[in-house]
DNA sequence: ACTGTACCCTGTAGGC
DNA sequence: TGCCTACAGGGTACAG
């Protein structure tokens, strides 16, 4: 679920409950997320301190002291809620531990905070790695630039998808290319630069893969539609919300994604948002103003 | 090397 | 009400 704004969002949240502070005890009410989660995963963690909270794409990572970091990922569904002061510990009762349903790990922090872990389709996963070689690490070592960067050029989106047939939305949702856009960050840069998702992403990039004005209108598509949607706390569909709880609000600013029939929004247009399913996810866009 | 599909898992919405 | 299907913002493994 949570792309780039939402994960920024989460960050933003969580850094005041994290950084800086010692983990106290960690609850571990199951073995595996996605993943299995680490051997020894809260005895590791205890004691340790959180230098830094940062985001990489989609992945959060705190740096620990003592050389490891603790990444994160929320899939779809993954939540972090912050609990002010002392969260009550789990209590047991006849039908075992009370707790909300898909709590699957809560950190408890030297100082009384704590930060619950929520995932009901478990798609999210948390691991222990060292610091040093991070950026080689087999999750982190393929994700392309960072598109809130300086890395984030005209040129480097034609050099990428220069000679790709692949078509320019999920190649722009490739974290190989550009970390951190997904499903509906792509629709709705795609409809901000006015292309069609289902264009050949080569035809942003000449034969030498120079860039052509559809590469030079995705940048400031891409650059403003996430910085749009972090200003506005992301977007909240289903299970998204900040770490205090709130919801984000961008979903009421989107153009086409989930706005199938639904007439476009550019003055003058007049066309009606379509939807369609491309590599097995569903793409929204206007098909007469979107070329 | 690419490209598309199936799959991981749970919850929800809509049709009947 | 219940049952069934399709679908959901993530990524990966595999077949062709």
């Amino acid at each position: 679920m949570p792309e780039l704004p939402e994960v920024e969002i989460v960050r933003r949240g969580l850094e005041p409950a994290l950084q800086g502070k010692v983990f106290a005890r960690v609850e571990q009410h199951r073995p595996d997320l996605r993943f299995p989660l680490p051997e020894d995963f809260t005895a590791r963690l205890r004691g340790r301190k959180v230098e830094r909270l940062q985001r990489r794409g989609k992945y959060l990572l705190a740096h620990l002291s003592g050389g490891e970091v603790l990444l994160m990922h929320l899939g779809m569904t993954g939540r972090f809620t912050v609990h002010g002061g002392r969260l009550p510990p789990t209590i047991k009762d006849n039908d075992g531990p009370v707790r909300a349903t898909h709590d699957h790990v809560v950190f408890h922090m030297q100082g009384g905070g704590s930060v619950t872990y929520n995932d009901p389709r478990r798609f999210g996963f948390m691991m222990l790695i060292a610091e040093q070689g991070l950026d080689e690490h087999p999750l982190l070592h393929h994700l392309g630039i960072e598109p809130l960067g300086k890395a984030l050029t005209p040129e480097y989106l034609a050099q990428h998808a220069r000679g790709k047939k692949v078509s320019l939305k999920p190649f722009l949702a490739d974290q190989r290319i550009v970390a951190g856009l997904g499903n509906i960050y792509a629709c709705e840069a795609l409809y901000r630069a006015r292309l069609s998702p289902t264009r050949a992403a080569a035809t942003i990039a000449g034969k030498t893969g120079k860039p052509n004005e559809r590469a030079a209108a995705l940048v400031p598509a891409v650059r403003s539609v996430l910085e749009d949607a972090i200003r506005a706390g992301g977007s909240s569909l289903r299970d998204y919300r900040h770490a205090d709880g709130e919801l984000g609000t961008f979903q009421h600013a989107f153009c086409v994604y989930d706005r199938e029939g639904e007439s476009c929004l550019r003055k003058g247009c007049g066309g009606t948002v379509r939807r369609i399913v491309q590599s097995g996810r569903s793409t929204f866009y206007c098909p007469k103003c979107q070329r």
